[in-house]
DNA sequence: AGGAATTTGTGCGTATGTATC
DNA sequence: AGATACATACGCACAAATTCC
């Protein structure tokens, strides 16, 4: 984890990771993390950085630090801070965000992905996201095939995040946001492609890494038009 | 500046100490800070430290920081935040604490008060405090008389922390409070005397240094009964 | 206009204190 | 009482923005 050049700030990128972590349910309320300098070796941080970045997260009340005892993740109740989170605003009211499992299904790796793992087959899970109920986005993560044999669906109920750390032994590191027609994917489903004057999709890019290996593995977009993909999922 | 048992961190002392300069009209809006590197020097403590208590003020509002540029007196405008700045609530509305001069005159210094400095007499400055209009405080001030021969009203009318930097090369490097009675010095007006049940009035104490020499010079008091006290010095 | 000097921002590493377990 | 984990504080190096000459 370096700061390359017009990047944002390392304790920036930190705080953007955990934040979407928090956002998508990876994070879950009342969860501990891992002791500040075993999170900031995994990655590759000085401990002052991470702390930087926790306290941030304090101040937005989505953190609660005890010394002696540990970092603990406090879901925030207010739907404002919610879509602060998702850098998305809607016009309709409250409403945590939820993730809806859609398929969990094990298939060889589309070629348009860009090279990660080392088996040509890949878990494919697809969510739908939604705030205040209304469909937001949908998600799509690829997950080497070589780190289970199967996935239920049932695993990924609760926290992805969670059942990553646990059952698989990876942590997530790394998390970028780009906005901009040029990153989407040349798999992108046909209701993506823009139009002039329309919002530009948001879209995020995880990273995850185990023993230095890295892999990009899963790309979500976030437009008001995703319901009509969704649609043709279902 | 160091960290006794018992007493609060640096940085809190340094951002107590800033707020309290802020709402004292010591530090006026607009002023620029001395480079972090001068003030840490002058204080005895490290850049981190005090960028710790400046990046807290940031946050409450109170003061930019300009990378390449410096740090601006940000005066608040939030009349909450000035309250929590004084410790002292007040049932009625907002604005702004002002500092009204009541008299600056060069007397002998009243045995009552703790040594300090070196010539027998003392410039003693009293300040009428108010906070949303209303009385809440007078100040009276010691300074020593070797600082300087006269001092004109007119001086002390703009911000009194600017004309002690300016004028008299003396910068305030420390403050504490203290509440209870028997912080309340012997020559205090009746008017102060403490009544069971009433509120125990605060005490803001400050202190200066120049060339490694320090001296008590300044008490604040806090009272609703202040007022008839006032009414008398008039 | 442009380069040097100034000033804050970021990041690292370390040592020690203090609260919790 | 010992181990663990966060809090505080220090100092250094370099980057980035501003200001000054």
């Amino acid at each position: 984890m370096t700061q390359t050049q017009g990047s944002l700030p390392i304790y920036q990128q930190i705080t953007e990771l955990l934040i979407r972590d928090i956002a998508a349910g990876r994070l879950i309320d009342g969860e501990r993390l891992p002791p500040e300098r075993d999170m900031a070796d995994e990655m590759g941080i000085a401990v002052g950085t991470l702390r930087k970045a926790l306290a941030e997260l304090q101040n937005r009340g989505m953190l609660e630090r005890v010394q002696g005892s540990g970092n603990y993740i406090r879901a925030v109740s207010d739907p404002k801070s919610l879509y602060a989170m998702f850098r998305l605003e809607l016009i309709a009211g409250g409403g945590l965000p939820t993730a809806e499992v859609l398929s969990v299904d094990r298939v060889v790796k589309d070629p348009g992905l860009p090279g990660f793992g080392l088996s040509p087959e890949g878990h494919r899970i697809r969510r739908l996201r939604r705030l205040s109920g209304q469909i937001t986005a949908v998600e799509e993560i690829w997950l080497d095939g070589s780190y289970a044999e199967t996935i239920a669906r049932e695993d990924l109920s609760e926290s992805l995040y969670l059942y990553y750390r646990t059952r698989l032994g990876l942590r997530i590191v790394r998390a970028e946001d780009q906005v901009g027609l040029g990153a989407v994917p040349d798999w992108a489903p046909a209701a993506f492609t823009l139009e002039a004057g329309t919002p530009v999709p948001l879209i995020t890019r995880i990273s995850w890494a185990q023993d230095g290996a890295r892999a990009e593995t899963s790309w979500t977009w976030f437009d008001h038009r995703v319901a009509r993909y969704v649609a043709r999922l279902k």
